[in-house]
DNA sequence: CTATGTTTAGAGGCTC
DNA sequence: GAGCCTCTAAACATAG
């Protein structure tokens, strides 16, 4: 019997809508402050806009890194295009900014250390209070092509987060474990246009309501294709599964309830079927990655095989574990493909017209309930965090009847 | 060889 | 307490 040593530096709890509530009014600054007096002007950033977060947490994310990473480049990109990006998701910017904020009160505490004796423990050594979806969604949230490689999201979280710079091979094989087990996360191949190592991870256009609770430490609900657990299904049993939500429940994954699964199946017949032609389909933009509408061409024959979508439709097909599917949306008029690069301003009037109505408010961060961020105020940081209750003196700042 | 991706297994914590 | 979610470890396969 093999001991986990997590318990020793991470228990990863989770935050209820209660808790959420009743954390509305805890601020980490006003925490914080109260162990380092005079350095409220270095982390107060909670009471400042998202966007001077995000600006101020990149800069000293990247003041932080060595030297010039292709990340680097990526976030000044981002930066680069906030505006478009909020306009696509703002309540998944108002999450990014209180990453960043987060991020940026870790350095700052940093800095106030060096000043204050009394101060024992960095912030540095916190485990951000994120899972390991959380992060990978923000970082494929961040991107302005909604499409990111494995280093990308290793770089976008260790920018963000100091702490995920340190046992590297520990949380990157999470992050791997992470896009390969969770439907919510689609694989999208690389073109022969762009050669290099790994492919593209996008989110499923459907697995919008992860994070429907407001708590980015643990889902309400995981989200599951009940296509591609079909596949799962089948491959376990040898068989075909013909009989849909009692196999999935008897004998698919041990996270999927047959209720969820029965939910699920109910959104995804729901779905409206996008009746594109081919033909209609829109010239990619100006700013489009032309080289790689190629792709169409470029099918692996046993995806292909896999998937008998129309050969003009297709898009970055493959069925490897996690390709966008048919039926779920058209490839080629799916935002996220890289066949269909558009602004992040057309990504919603491109889901509205092939019949995803909100697509702006899909995104796992924005479907916090307003509720939810009205009464939390961004604050709803599952301070309840060991890690984090052991910063400053070692005292845990929240009082017990509020983390707990 | 290294990075990437898949899969299995188990532990701990949370919700119902 | 059962079921679910997350995290971690590890083995293995594959691509560049």
């Amino acid at each position: 019997m093999m001991l986990s040593p997590k318990a020793s530096y991470q228990a990863a709890p989770a935050t209820t809508m209660s808790t959420m509530g009743s954390m509305a009014a805890i601020n980490p600054s006003v925490q914080y402050s109260s162990q380092m007096p005079g350095s409220m002007n270095s982390i107060n950033s909670y009471s400042m806009s998202p966007m001077n977060n995000m600006g101020s947490m990149n800069m000293n994310g990247m003041n932080s890194m060595n030297g010039m990473s292709p990340m680097n480049s990526m976030n000044m990109n981002t930066m680069g295009t906030m505006n478009q990006v909020m306009s696509t998701s703002p309540a998944m910017n108002m999450e990014l900014a209180r990453a960043s904020s987060l991020a940026n009160q870790m350095n700052a505490v940093n800095r106030v250390r060096t000043d204050n004796k009394t101060y024992r423990r960095s912030y540095t050594h916190a485990k951000p209070p994120y899972s390991y979806i959380s992060l990978i969604t923000m970082a494929i949230q961040s991107s302005p092509n909604k499409m990111v490689t494995l280093s990308d999201i290793y770089q976008f979280i260790m920018d963000l987060f100091p702490f995920y710079r340190q046992n590297q091979q520990r949380w990157q094989n999470s992050i791997r474990h992470s896009l390969s087990f969770n439907d919510c996360f689609l694989k999208v191949p690389r073109t022969p246009d762009r050669p290099g190592k790994g492919s593209f991870w996008t989110l499923h256009p459907d697995s919008g309501n992860m994070f429907e609770n407001g708590c980015y430490l643990r889902r309400q609900k995981r989200f599951k294709c009940p296509k591609r657990e079909a596949q799962r299904v089948t491959q376990r049993d040898g068989r075909t599964d013909e009989h849909g939500e009692e196999t999935t429940g008897s004998t698919g994954s041990p996270h999927m309830t047959d209720t969820t699964t029965a939910q699920q199946q109910q959104t995804q017949q729901q779905m409206p079927q996008p009746k594109v032609e081919p033909h209609t389909m829109s010239p990619p933009p100006p700013n489009s990655i032309q080289s790689i509408t190629s792709m169409s061409n470029n099918v692996p024959t046993s995806l292909a095989m896999a998937r008998p979508i129309p050969q003009q439709a297709a898009y970055v097909s493959g069925m490897g574990a996690h390709m966008l599917g048919p039926g779920q949306h058209p490839s080629f008029n799916h935002p996220f493909s890289i066949t269909n690069i558009m602004s992040p301003a057309e990504h919603g009037k491109a889901y509205e017209a092939m019949g995803y109505p909100g697509y702006n408010t899909m995104s796992p961060i924005s479907s916090m309930p307003k509720s939810s961020m009205e009464q939390t105020g961004y604050t709803n940081l599952t301070t309840s965090e060991p890690s984090y209750s052991q910063l400053g003196t070692q005292q845990n700042p929240i009082p017990n009847s509020i983390a707990h």
